[in-house]
DNA sequence: CCTTACATACCGACCGGTCTGTATGTTACA
DNA sequence: TGTAACATACAGACCGGTCGGTATGTAAGG
């Protein structure tokens, strides 16, 4: 069978590796993740795995921009996205982060781009890079709602949307840790609650 | 030349694979830290290594609890612990951590307990029980503080000191992550700063 | 239409190197 | 002389990456 592809799509096999090498590095990181591992769990060999990536470092890379494009993407779809004001946004996606978060006691899957983080920053610069890349684009994208909701409703308010962005990301990334020591998630939706607290103080809300 | 110990401590080369091994897995984590590279990092060969360790894993473990022990250590000795007002004990733990992560720009070695958490969570349940454990002992540590500095300050206040304190060690963990890929570690300083900020609205405070 | 030529997709054996752990010294000191 | 504290050498497993081969398809030409 051949496979006719739109140009922008990835083949079939070739998106099934790097959704392997998501799932397998999301729970055991890079280096505990084997070539075999990921062929195993895309179902083909060793053979088939090199025909597609010229090394394993190239699948990390290649699942790092996977996962969080698709992320971006669900980000960029969710439903806080339509509102118009921007203060319903900003507090709409702290709603999404709990949802996404999955039913309670589940344990959440961690975040690829903080695993590699942590893993990798001091020995691949270039994955290091990448990861702060993708960290910016998150920070970028709340705070552009962060700043449009301080003008909007409390343009008297003193506080930098880009730091305050910066310890959203940093508390669910450290909460995502966590999460995944203790077994379970409230932590996470736990902080975000006490995040939703300090942002109403900072934008002077008392509804929401 | 043989190493008369006192019978808590550990025998002087046993102490120097134990810093090699925190030393390196910070940096690299626990995969891609070899024995090889810990022996050399101490100054000697695998044959003195397997002398004081039967495995890579028992050195993972002992580095894990001598670098959390160490921390606690400085915590219990920081100038902060003297403060007869528990308010002060709370804002000056946070005092602490903004200078113990060091100077401008030189970017903050990351936090054992954390680069295990990330690396080892799913795969080896002991090593992800005794970081639950260690985080455990910190959330309890600042927690009585925060209990103590509510029921002396803001008794009708109301929030759950453990909840503020997982909160904390959240906004630690993900900011040190943060902080190794951007290469400087501003990001801990200024989210501590907002922490603080939203300790003081907690607790009602206006000056400190 | 049939054949030749070539491309894609994949298999699985294998190689070289690395890494953990072992087995066997060797040395210094009590 | 026995034992603690190492060094040295090596075994054995594993892992990343290569390579030759195969099956399938496709396009061109006579």
């Amino acid at each position: 069978m051949l496979h006719r592809i739109a140009s922008t799509e990835l083949p079939e096999t070739k998106r099934k590796l790097v959704d392997a090498g998501v799932k397998l590095m999301r729970e055991r990181g890079y280096n505990a993740t084997t070539v075999d591992d990921i062929c195993g769990e895309a179902g083909l060999t060793k053979g088939g795995f090199f025909h597609y990536f010229k090394s394993k470092d190239d699948i990390a890379r290649a699942a790092l921009t996977h996962f969080h494009e698709g992320k971006a993407r669900d980000y960029e779809a969710a439903p806080f996205r339509k509102l118009a004001d921007p203060l319903d946004r900003v507090f709409g996606r702290l709603d999404y982060v709990k949802e996404s978060v999955g039913p309670k006691g589940r344990v959440t899957k961690g975040c690829l781009i903080g695993v590699f983080a942590q893993e990798l920053a001091f020995t691949s610069p270039e994955i290091r890079d990448a990861c702060h890349n993708f960290f910016s684009r998150i920070v970028g994208d709340f705070s552009h709602d962060l700043a449009e909701a301080k003008a909007a409703h409390a343009s008297d308010a003193k506080f930098d949307p880009k730091a305050v962005a910066e310890l959203y990301l940093a508390i669910v990334q450290g909460s995502l840790m966590l999460a995944k020591v203790a077994d379970a998630n409230e932590v996470l939706r736990d902080n975000i609650e006490q995040f939703r607290a300090y942002l109403r103080f900072l934008l002077g809300v008392t509804d929401k």
